[in-house]
Formats: C-alpha cells, sequence, structure tokens
DNA sequence: AGCACGCCGACT
DNA sequence: GTCGGCGTGCTC
C-alpha cells in the first residue's frame, strides 16, 4: 500500500510536490513538519508537508522523501492558512512565503561536496590541467566544497571538470545537508559519583598535595556548592579557582570531575521588573476604556493619538489584560523603531514574558523565540517584533497592536511576499478571533478612511502626555532669505540662531534632512558632466568620508575622480546636499559645538545605531543631524528645537502618497521636539511656505490634511476608493521590456479599459543593469479582486508561453503602497 | 529559483 | 577544432 505527502518547497514555484512515503512513515507525519526531499537531479531542499494521502500522481512517478526532520510540526495550521491567505492575496507562490516566514535555520540547503576517491590508482599523466589541480588537492584535503573548487581552478563554471573527474572515478560528489539551528549548551561539572561518600573524598584530598592548581579547582567547587544549590558552570568555577581548562580537564580525564551539558536558551531577560506602573492618566484611561467597548463591537480599533500623548501605556494596559487571560499578544513595529529604548521599557512591564522578534538577532535566537512561541512558553507570552514577527506559530493570540500604523515599512517590497504586515495582522487576528489595535500620530489615510466609515473603531488621545503643549511649528521661507542673502550654506539666519539658543540653554537640536538619495552629486564645471553609475541609470553620490562615488542602488562604487571624466576638467564641485554635507557645515559654522550624525552609512554594524543615540541621550551630542530614521520611536527628553532643513524635496516625490507621507514625516519628526515641559520649537525650512501641506503640518490639522488627501483619493481614483495593482516588467533589454510590458498592458486594457494606467518607465528605469517598465491596474470598489486577480494571472500565463517575451521578468506588487 | 541540456562565437 | 556563453525547459 503506497502513501504520499504533498509538499511546499521554499522556491517560487506555484505547486505542491508529491512525494512518496513508508507506512510508518505515513504514521509519523503530520502536517508542518518538514521532510528533506531531493528536487531535481541533485538539490535537496527542507519541504514542508501540508498533506498525508493515498492518491498516487497520475502522470509521474512520486520521488521518496530523504528522511524526515521533525519529531513535531514546527508550522502550526493556522500559519498555513495564513500562507495560503497570503499567496493568494499578494499574488506570490506558498514556497515565497515559506521562505518569508521560516527563521533560516530551518531552511536546510544543500550543499555538494566533492570528495576523493581513494580505492582506485590514477595516472597523474593523464589529467589535465584543471583536473589535476583539483586531484592535488584532494591529496591535501579529505573533502571540497565548490566554492573551494572555484578558486582553485580560478573560473567559475566548474560543474564540467567535476564531471570528467566523477567519469574517471576519481572523485564522487556528495550532498551535504545540514541543519543551521544548535541548541546552545552549556558544559557543567560535578563531583564525580566515585567520591560521592565522604568516605572517599579524604584520601582524595589528601593525595591532591602535590597538585595544588587541581585541589584548589576543587575547593573553589565545594564553596560554590555551598552558596547555592544550583549547578556549576564550567566557565565559572574557571574564573572562581583562576585556573585553566587544561587543569578541569585533568580534573574530569582523572574522574575526579565529572561533566555534563544543559540546553540553554540564548535569549534571557536580564534586569529587574518594576512594577512602578505609571497610571494612565485621565485621557489615557478615557481612550483605553473606548478601546475596550470598541473591541464589543469591532475586532479592529484606531488609537489616533497625537506624538507623546503616552500610546504606549495605553497599549501596556491592554496588554496586561489580555496576559492575565493567558492568551499571546503580538507588538508589531516598524523595523527602524525598535531600538533598545522602547524594548528595554517595554521589558519593565513585563520582564521576562517579553520576547523580541527582530532580524538582528542571530538565527539561533530566531529558532528559539519561535519555539517558545509555538510552545505557548510563557516567557513568550509578549512578542514584539517588526513585519516578519507576524509569520511566529502563535497557538492562541488574544491581541495584535500595530504600533505607528502608517509607516510604509511594514509593507514588504523587495522579495515576494510583497506582503503588507499591518494588513496581514488583521487576517492574523480575524483568524484566532483576537483584537488588534492599530495606533499611531498620523493613521494612514486608508486607515482613517476605514475608522471614520465605522469599519473599525477609533479612538483618539489629543493631549501630550503631562499636559506638554504641542511644538510651536514654523515654515522658514527659505527663498526670501536667499535674496536677501541671510542663508549660509544651508542654513537660514533664523535656523541658525535657534540652534544657538538652544544650544546656549542647555538644550540639544535634531536636524532633519530627507534621506540619503539626495546626496551632493558630483559636477563638472566646465562641461557639467557628472558621473554615472555603470549599471544604473542615476548618477554616483559623493561620499567624503571614504572619498568615493557611490551609487544607492546596486552598491557600486570608485574612487573620487581627480578629473572630469568627458572633458579632463579638474573644477568639478558637488551639488546638492545630504546629511553629510549638513554636518560639515555645522562643524564648521559652530566648531565648539559636538555634532553627530545618524543615517545609513553611520549606524552600520549591530550596535552602531544605538551608540549614536546613546552618545545623544548623554547629551555628549549637542547637535544631531539624520534622515527619517531620526523620527520613530526615539524619545529624547532635552530636545528642545527640531529643524527640516528642505521639505521641499519630500513634497515633490511623483506618488499619490506624496503629501501624506510629507506631513506624516515632519508630524513625527517634530514629534521630537519639546518632549517635556517647555515647549518644542520646530523651524521647517521650505521654498514655498504657502503649500497647503506645510500649512496644515504648521498647525497640526491632521483632519484638514485627511479631508483634501480623500477628496483628492476619490478625484482621482486611488486608495481606499480604487485598489491598485502594480505590475513591473523587468529584462536587461531596454526593447524587449518595452514590447513585453506594452503587450501585456494592451491585453489588459482589453479587459479593465480605462483602469489600466501605464505602460511607462519609471524614473529611474535601469537598476543594476535591468530595464524597469511598470503598468498600474486600478480596481473600483464593485469589482470583485479575487476575479481581477485571476485574469492578471491567466494573462501571466499567456505571456509566458510567447517566446518573444521570455526571460522578462514579471513582478507583481499588490496594494503597492 | 536552480540546474541540465543544447546550440553558436573566441581562443588554444 | 574545444571552451564557455546563455537561451530553454523541467523539477514531484
Amino acid at each position: 500500500m503506497s502513501y504520499f505527502i504533498d509538499v511546499i518547497l521554499p522556491i517560487p514555484l506555484d505547486k505542491e510536490f508529491t512525494y512518496s512515503i513508508t507506512e510508518n512513515e505515513a504514521i509519523f507525519l503530520k502536517p508542518g513538519m518538514r521532510v528533506a526531499v531531493q528536487f531535481g537531479k541533485s538539490k535537496i531542499y527542507a519541504a514542508l508537508v501540508t498533506k498525508i494521502h493515498r492518491d498516487p500522481p497520475q502522470v509521474y512517478e512520486a520521488k521518496e522523501i530523504e528522511h524526515i526532520l521533525d519529531e513535531s510540526p514546527i508550522v502550526t495550521k493556522e500559519q498555513l492558512e495564513l500562507w495560503t491567505w497570503i499567496s493568494k492575496y499578494y499574488m506570490c507562490t506558498k514556497g515565497e512565503v515559506m521562505r518569508a516566514a521560516l527563521p533560516s535555520a530551518f531552511l536546510l540547503e544543500s550543499e555538494t561536496i566533492i570528495l576523493r576517491n581513494d580505492k582506485i590508482s590514477i595516472d597523474e599523466s593523464l589529467l589535465k590541467d584543471d583536473e589535476f589541480l583539483i586531484y592535488e588537492a584532494l591529496q591535501y584535503q579529505s573533502l571540497l566544497r565548490i566554492q573551494e573548487v572555484i578558486n582553485i581552478v580560478s573560473k567559475k563554471n566548474v560543474l564540467p571538470v567535476i564531471k570528467r573527474l566523477i567519469e574517471k572515478d576519481i572523485i564522487t560528489v556528495q550532498e551535504e545537508i545540514y541543519e543551521q539551528y544548535k541548541p546552545k549548551m552549556v558544559r557543567y561539572v560535578k563531583l564525580h559519583p566515585n567520591y560521592s561518600k565522604e568516605a572517599a573524598l579524604r584520601p582524595l584530598l589528601d593525595s591532591m598535595t602535590r597538585a595544588p592548581k587541581q585541589r584548589e579547582v576543587l575547593m573553589q567547587l565545594f564553596t560554590l556548592q555551598a552558596k547555592a544549590t544550583k549547578p556549576i558552570k564550567v566557565s565559572e568555577l574557571i574564573k572562581q579557582s583562576n585556573s585553566t581548562s587544561a587543569v578541569i580537564k585533568t580534573l574530569i580525564d582523572k574522574e575526579i570531575l565529572d561533566e555534563y551539558h544543559l540546553q540553554i536558551d540564548r535569549v534571557q531577560f536580564q534586569g529587574e521588573i518594576q512594577d512602578n506602573f505609571k497610571t494612565l492618566n485621565e485621557y489615557q484611561l478615557k481612550a483605553f476604556d473606548e478601546i475596550n467597548r470598541s473591541f464589543q463591537q469591532k475586532r479592529v480599533c484606531l488609537l489616533h493619538g497625537v506624538t507623546s500623548s503616552g500610546k504606549t501605556e495605553v497599549y501596556v494596559k491592554l496588554i496586561e489584560e489580555v496576559l492575565v487571560t493567558g492568551r499571546q499578544v503580538l507588538y508589531l513595529l516598524p523595523e527602524i523603531a525598535l531600538t533598545t529604548q522602547l524594548i528595554s521599557r517595554l521589558q519593565e512591564y513585563f520582564g521576562e514574558k517579553l520576547t523580541v522578534y527582530h532580524s538582528k538577532y542571530s538565527v539561533n535566537e530566531r529558532v528559539e523565540a519561535w519555539n517558545n512561541v509555538k510552545e505557548g512558553k510563557s516567557k513568550a507570552q509578549v512578542v514584539i517584533g517588526a513585519r516578519s514577527a507576524i509569520f511566529l506559530p502563535f497557538v492562541d493570540l488574544g491581541l495584535i497592536i500595530v504600533d505607528e500604523e502608517h509607516e510604509s515599512s511594514f509593507k514588504q517590497y523587495d522579495p515576494a511576499p510583497r506582503y503588507h504586515a499591518r494588513d496581514t495582522a488583521i487576517v492574523l487576528a480575524k483568524m484566532f478571533e483576537a483584537k488588534i489595535v492599530l495606533g499611531s500620530a498620523t493613521p494612514a489615510v486608508e486607515t482613517y478612511y476605514n475608522a471614520k466609515e465605522g469599519k473599525y473603531g477609533l479612538v483618539t488621545l489629543n493631549r501630550r502626555y503631562g499636559n506638554v503643549l504641542m511644538p510651536e511649528i514654523n515654515l522658514v521661507d527659505i527663498k526670501t532669505k536667499y535674496r536677501k542673502k541671510q542663508m549660509t550654506g544651508h542654513f537660514s539666519d533664523t535656523l541658525l540662531e535657534g540652534i544657538n539658543d538652544a544650544i546656549k540653554e542647555g538644550e540639544q537640536v535634531i536636524l532633519f534632512q530627507n534621506r540619503r538619495g539626495y546626496s551632493p552629486v558630483v559636477e563638472c564645471n566646465t562641461c557639467g558632466h557628472s558621473p554615472q553609475c555603470p549599471n544604473c541609470d542615476v548618477s554616483l553620490t559623493f561620499h567624503s568620508h571614504k572619498n568615493q562615488l557611490r551609487c544607492h542602488y546596486c552598491g557600486y562604487h570608485m574612487a573620487m575622480l581627480q578629473q572630469c571624466m568627458a572633458c579632463s576638467s579638474t573644477e568639478l564641485s558637488t551639488k546638492g546636499f545630504g546629511t553629510e554635507q549638513i554636518e560639515k557645515e555645522l562643524i564648521a559654522l559652530f566648531p565648539e559645538y559636538v555634532v553627530g550624525r545618524m543615517d545609513q552609512d553611520t549606524t552600520r554594524g549591530k550596535y552602531g545605531y544605538e551608540k549614536i543615540i546613546n552618545r545623544f541621550e548623554q547629551g555628549e551630542i549637542d547637535i544631531l543631524v539624520g534622515t527619517q530614521m531620526l523620527s520613530k520611536g526615539l524619545d529624547f527628553r532635552n530636545v528642545s528645537l527640531v529643524g527640516v532643513m528642505n521639505a521641499d524635496n519630500l513634497l515633490n516625490f511623483p506618488d499619490f502618497r506624496a503629501h501624506e507621507r510629507s506631513f506624516q514625516l515632519m508630524q513625527q519628526v517634530a514629534g521630537r521636539a519639546g518632549r517635556t515641559k517647555k515647549r518644542g520649537r520646530v523651524l521647517i525650512q521650505t521654498y514655498n511656505p504657502f503649500h497647503q501641506i506645510l500649512q496644515q503640518v504648521s498647525v497640526h490639522d491632521y483632519t484638514g490634511m485627511y479631508k483634501d488627501q480623500i477628496e483628492e483619493r476619490h478625484q482621482y481614483k486611488y486608495p481606499p476608493f480604487y485598489r491598485l495593482i502594480k505590475i513591473t516588467g523587468k529584462h536587461k533589454d531596454y526593447n524587449k521590456v518595452n514590447n513585453a510590458i506594452n503587450w501585456f498592458a494592451k491585453s489588459l486594457r482589453n479587459v479593465f479599459n480605462e483602469n489600466v494606467l501605464g505602460p511607462e518607465f519609471p524614473p529611474i528605469s535601469r537598476i543594476r543593469n535591468q530595464y524597469h517598465k511598470n503598468i498600474l491596474i486600478k480596481i473600483p470598489q464593485g469589482q470583485s479582486l479575487a476575479k481581477t486577480k485571476g485574469v492578471i494571472k491567466k494573462m501571466q500565463l499567456t505571456f509566458s508561453s510567447i517566446k518573444e517575451f521570455s526571460g522578462v521578468r514579471i513582478i507583481i506588487n499588490v496594494d503597492n503602497y
């Protein structure tokens, strides 16, 4: 009798695959367990079982599985259900979801290793040069990896050589798979059972007079044992007795000590739980009650609370409520807000019940978090994490909090699945009958619309904690300032005075310069030429600290030019300005102040970010210059002035959300000012002070902004009234993408008529030597999403069967905003 | 996605 | 004449 399983493979194929298993395996296996399977000629993958059945495939012979990888399912039924939803809604494969969802340690992939065949003797003179090189290498090493072979023969296609050697029986190959996760084991020692009796102990100690080192270790062991009954770590014993591991080893070899290992968790809470809970003020309390009331009717509730209104405390209170019921809580945050600041604050509240799930944690730490959540351990009852935390194997989720709900980083852009964590979280909440709070000072227009329409509950918190006033926001017209010659570099006199005043008062300043992308471009003063990236359609930007020109899209870099590539003129100047230049200007203007810079360049490395923030918190830095990352979740007590260097490049972004985004960003940045008693001040430099959005920012008019935006969205058919799907074609041949995407757009237009926009080349049409061209599909409210996606899928199928377009990669991005 | 198979240009 | 380029098609 034959048994079969259907599995998901972590590859972008829109199919499940069937493998054959034995009866015993069929009894043991359950959906959600992993099996190692061979796929294609040589690859071995970890595949996830979805179904165990007895229907043999009709048109092919199912392969057997290699072996079973898990004792029990690592993925729950609910997760599989969520994966299916994501793959359908975001039009990607389950394999792609699997890739994103599982910690990489669960995704083993095989690696080919090359072994020498000892059984035959070889006439070396019959070997070709490259064959000999490999043969020779194998005389010294028992095994080689593909990468090593590539280095040895110094060419990249080594498969033919390997094949020839296999044919000559000189080598054999094997697929090596490895589990990446290793539980952390700690070595402990205890006295060997031989000496457990007093009587045996005495002669031992006497016999050790000639080994003082060993004796000392033993004495120390007794001291430690006396102090507490807990196991004694080898490392601690070495430290306490001032000994070495060699001494310990001798003792173990002599069977005086006995070693043993215990598995421990890598991430352990250290520190103390403080239960000096801030009590909620009356407004927070009211918000808390209102949220609970809203939960009786609706699953989703939007908490619209101005910056610094104490939303976190409200969340904490809501979480506490769920914790006593024993259910789990997920707290989602945008990646960049996951700073130690907020984590340590929450740790003070929840102590060892809090687990952090974060890309900066190692694969092993992630596996541990995963297991703890799956087993419903109390130490993982509250999980805080960035978007990928929605993939954890919750067993009984009671509440989800999506903080900074408007943040665009909740949407994954590059590799599929291109999911939005906020929207996916809502689906997840529904599966568990859980409640969900979306919190923001500046909610996304769609979210606010849903709340206004009654789909979500809406709770407002418009008082800052401690009744601190909202910062005063002033717009500085730099057009006039330039005309009147009141600018020094990129600084208006108003901003300079503000900086001076603040620091004289012993306060700190944050200066905000929008994104790195606007860094300086090198331009030739003679011919106007500026160096371009060879792989992308962009100008290279200048980074002075390394004296390099860099491309932000592909990472291409070269040394700064001494002369123009076009006309050889040596007169090169840098145009545009980024954080680096602002920093330089500041140092020149205020040599006595300490200036810090925070952007992707200065925050590399695991703790680069924390380092700068700490220095700023400690007051070591007077002025901090930075990009968007400054706007998120940071809480600096002593900042009284925030300056926005140039608001215009935000506003002029060619996107239907540019205005909304600008408002959100400026509002968030402004929120960094004056979080204590003193009223903070914000200066926004702009060429266009009468811009509607800037006016609304200056008076904190979210509702006004919302009304204008929703009006515009309605008029121009954008979300939330219309759904969007973006289709991108990619290929290295310009004409090929052009023709292919034009065909695609034409076919789509046959069905959806005027709701197909484009096709259009994006402003940067070539990235990493690939040309891009986009189509945008708008889906009106009455039109079925599922059917629309079905049409697109079918069309994609037809598309891929057209020879002329082969090789053009199609990327579908649902809700691409 | 990988990987093998198969057909055409630049080198020994 | 081979080596190695990448277009094409398949994977249970």
